[in-house]
DNA sequence: GTTAAGACCTTCATCTGATGAAAAAGTAAC
DNA sequence: GTTACTTTTTCATCAGATGAAGGTCTTAAC
C-alpha cells in the first residue's frame, strides 16, 4: 500500500494509466496476491485507484483523490514538499486561520480559552529554542481550532499540521523571527479571550500573512540554492 | 465495507469497543474472509478500525477518523443528519468561504472569473426552480473555491458539498428566499472580478451568515415538527 | 500462598489454489 | 463492413492451510 500510494502521489504512476495486474505485483513486491489485493482495496478507498473487472486497475485523476488524507498528505509532503505546494499550504492556512479564529472567538468555552492561554505561554517559553518553538506554534493554532468547537475544522487543522512539520525544515526561522510572531499570537488570544470575533479573525489574518510571506522567501532562497 | 461504517459512524458500535471476529462477520455479512477482510482494511484505511494481532478489531476513537473522507461523510449526513451536525456545516461555511473568497480574488484568472460568471448566470436563471437552484447554488460556491487556484481547498469544498446535498432537504427554501440570496453573490462574482479581495470576502461572509441563519431556524423548526 | 515459566488458545496476517463473472479482444459468417 | 459468437484477460470471491503475536491458563518451584 505504502509502495503504491507514494509512486501514485509521487507522480511515477500517472493519473489514468493502468497499474501493473495482480500476478506482476506478486512477483515484484514479493507478497502475496491477498496483501496486493487489500492494499489496493485501500487506495481505490482513498480515491487513487479504481478496479474494473477484465480491464485492470487504473489510476484516478487526482480531481477524485482524497486529498486531506493523512497517508496522500504525507506522500505529497514527505520527502521534499514541491515549491507549489508550499505555495498551497501556505494559502490555504491564510483562506482558513483567520476564520476558524472569528469562529473559535464566537464559539470558546472557558476551558478553550484556558487551552489556548496555555498553548500562548508554552510559545512564549520556548521562544529561544526553534525546534520546540515549532511544536508549541503547531499546539498553539490547534488549540485555536479546537475551541471554534467544530471537528471538521478541527479534521482540516490536523491534517494542515501534517503538511506543516514536512515544511518546517524549508523554513530558516531564527531566534529573533520567532520572537516577533509572539505579538501577532498575543493579540489572537487576547481576542478569543474576549469573545471579539472580528479582531481575532483580523490578528490571526496578520499571523498567517507573515507566514506566508516567510514561506516564500524560503521557497525562493531553497530554489536558488539548490537548483 | 459499507455495512461496517455506516454502522460505526452512525454510533451503534461504539469506539473502543471490539466488533465481530472475522468468522463471525463472515456468517453475518454472508460474505467470505477475503470480503471481511478487505472491507476491515479498507475502514482501517479511513482511521475508523484498527487491527491487533489475537486482540481482534476494534473502532478508534472518533478523533482519529479521516471526517473529510467522501464515505464518512455520507454516513454522518446520509440517512438524516442530526441538528448538531446542521450547525457544525454551517459554522465551517462561514469560517471557511470568506476567506477562500479572499483568495479566489487574490488568485482568479480570467477563465476562472468567466466560470464564476457563468456559474452566477446559471443562479438568476434558476431562482424560479427551487432543485435546480440548489445545484447552481453549490456550483456557484464551487466555482469561487476552484478559483483560488487551490487544490486542497477545492477538496474540502467538494467535501462541504457533499454534506450539504443531504442537509437541503431540512432547508424548505422558497423562491422569494432564493431571490433574496441573488444579490450577495452578485457581490461576491464582482468583487472577486475586480480582484478585490476585501470586498470578496465581506461579501461572502454575508452570503454564509445568512445560510447560517437559515440553517439555525430551519433546524429549529425541523425539531418542533417532528419531535 | 505466591510467583514465574511454560503450554495452549485465540485471532489476525499471509499465502495458495480454485472457481466465477464481466468486459475486452479476436474471429468468423453474412 | 457489420454483426454475432467465442476466447481471453483480469478482477471478485471463496476456501483451506500455515504462521505469528499476544493473552490466558496451568503447573511446579519456592
Amino acid at each position: 500500500m505504502q509502495a503504491l500510494g507514494a509512486r501514485i502521489v509521487g507522480g511515477s504512476l500517472a493519473p489514468g494509466t493502468s497499474i501493473p495486474i495482480e500476478e506482476e505485483l506478486v512477483s515484484e513486491l514479493g507478497v502475496g496476491r491477498s496483501a496486493v489485493r487489500e492494499g489496493v482495496k485501500v487506495l481505490a478507498g482513498k480515491g487513487l485507484l479504481e478496479t474494473r473487472r477484465s480491464a485492470g486497475t487504473i489510476v484516478r485523476p487526482r480531481a477524485s483523490w482524497n486529498l486531506l488524507d493523512a497517508d496522500v498528505l504525507s506522500w505529497r509532503f514527505e520527502p521534499q514538499p514541491r515549491p507549489e505546494d508550499i505555495r498551497v499550504l501556505a494559502d490555504l492556512r491564510v483562506a482558513l486561520e483567520p476564520g476558524a479564529a472569528r469562529v473559535a472567538a464566537e464559539r470558546a468555552d472557558a476551558a478553550a480559552v484556558r487551552r489556548i492561554d496555555e498553548a500562548l505561554a508554552a510559545l512564549y517559553a520556548t521562544a529561544d529554542d526553534p525546534e520546540p518553538f515549532i511544536e508549541a506554534d503547531l499546539a498553539f493554532h490547534q488549540a485555536v481550532f479546537a475551541a471554534a468547537d467544530n471537528d471538521l475544522l478541527l479534521y482540516i487543522y490536523d491534517m494542515i499540521s501534517i503538511a506543516l512539520r514536512s515544511v518546517r525544515q524549508v523554513h530558516t526561522r531564527s531566534v529573533e523571527h520567532n520572537k516577533e510572531t509572539l505579538p501577532g499570537h498575543e493579540r489572537v488570544a487576547q481576542a478569543i479571550r474576549r469573545r471579539h470575533h472580528r479582531k481575532a479573525e483580523e490578528a490571526m489574518r496578520g499571523v498567517v500573512e507573515v507566514a506566508r510571506a516567510d514561506a516564500a522567501r524560503s521557497a525562493d532562497q531553497h530554489a536558488r540554492l539548490c537548483c
